[in-house]
DNA sequence: ATATAAAGTTAGATTAGTCTAACAATTTTA
DNA sequence: TAAAATTGTTAGACTAATCTAACTTTATAT
């Protein structure tokens, strides 16, 4: 198996199960954009290999040198998107196609470049935790802007999205991480936020853009 | 066809057409390091998708869009090089494999935000030409040092060679660009030299050392 | 509880890039 | 120039990663 489809299924997998809870082969098809078959035949061989565990029909689940495999592809390609935009100027709409590529780097002193060139952070430029070189991540618990009240306080501290629409979006409106905002109505309708930032005139946020911004309440 | 292999068989024809003058089913097969029978299969896609002519049991040649898709490959490898080295603290002999790999990215934008940082560089870390935006490269006809007579005062211009080894060789007798020498003896046995760099004692250099080593007279 | 939908499986085919074995053409050497 | 060496070609096979079609198992909804 090629480096590369193997760091690919590993993401996925581990992502899938911080995301979801739950590994299934449609899921890691969905995700990988390949078939129900193609995905079976590869768990079937990732298992093989000692990185998942798996029995027929039941659901997948990494063991534990899996997960350390998945979170050190994910620490590359936090590690490249921070450096992009703190040593290169890069949006943070600009790195996520850029890291995805730069992940599957063999060389690992480039990375370890990086951190030191970074100070060892510990989060991306969409304030996702960075595992550290032996795959620990320590993830806050963050809670999405849906789950606030009127009247709550918050500043942003995460994305749970990439997703460069998403994020032309919210440079369209000055929300970026560590921004306070000021929860004024929710409509109960369809659960759209009207927000303040200060000095900025206020803003109507949809459902879907509430779940994914990630806050901590002031 | 992968674009990786397209750009590693391009650029593989591309440099051995530069350092033997002919591209070779054998030599290309080497220089890959795979066998003659795929290279042969291979050269028939190329030709195909029009980036190499060719005739049975002749020697391949790069058409002038093959040879610009090279020359661009070429740019990013040596613009990585040289990103690692002026930006990332990386040395000459530590540069070459990571550029192997990063030279596969398909970020356009990642290779131009190099160049402007580094003022557009006209060389890479080992003194050879970056290609410009349209493949076009200006070569100087350097000479290599095993040409040079007994009384030449010369810079070390260039590389002949990437290899680590070599220039582990190099930092150890403090053999860098730019540096200057007299050839004050030459072995006609083995054609070794006896040089002197200012301020260090004189040096012998093998016939394979002064072949790679490539001089400007003064 | 049954029918329907969703998820998972199997079988068999495909494509890119590679290989070895056998042979043919060309070039070099004696 | 004939033999030997090198270079190139063909045929046929293999592996990794993918697909579609047909089928089975499990979950969901009426
Ligand atoms: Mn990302
Ligand atoms: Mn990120
Ligand atoms: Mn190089
Ligand atoms: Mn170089």
């Amino acid at each position: 198996m090629t480096l590369k489809t193997k760091e690919n299924y590993l993401k996925a997998m581990y992502m899938l199960a911080e995301e979801e809870g739950v590994i299934s082969l449609s899921g890691l098809g969905k995700r990988l954009g390949v078939s129900k078959p193609t995905v079976n035949s590869m768990v079937k061989q990732f298992q093989h290999e000692g990185w998942v565990e798996y029995q027929k029909y039941k659901p997948i689940e990494l063991t534990s040198q899996g997960k350390k495999e998945a979170a050190l592809v994910i620490r590359r390609h936090r590690l490249v998107e921070m450096f992009l935009v703190e040593k290169m100027e890069f949006g943070w709409e600009e790195v996520h196609d850029i890291a995805e590529e730069m992940e599957h780097v063999e060389a690992e002193i480039l990375f370890d470049r990086m951190n030191d060139m970074l100070g060892n952070p510990a989060f991306d430029p969409h304030g996702s935790p960075i595992p550290d070189k032996n795959g620990n991540v320590l993830s806050r618990p963050y809670l999405s802007l849906s789950e606030m009240r009127r009247g709550d306080r918050v500043v942003v501290k995460a994305l749970r999205d990439d997703n460069k629409e998403f994020l032309d979006y919210l440079n369209g409106r000055h929300i970026r991480l560590e921004v306070e905002m000021l929860v004024e109505q929710i409509e109960t309708f369809d659960k759209s936020m009207t927000i303040s930032i200060e000095k900025e005139p206020s803003l109507n946020l949809s459902k879907e853009v509430c779940d994914r911004l990630l806050v901590e309440r002031l």
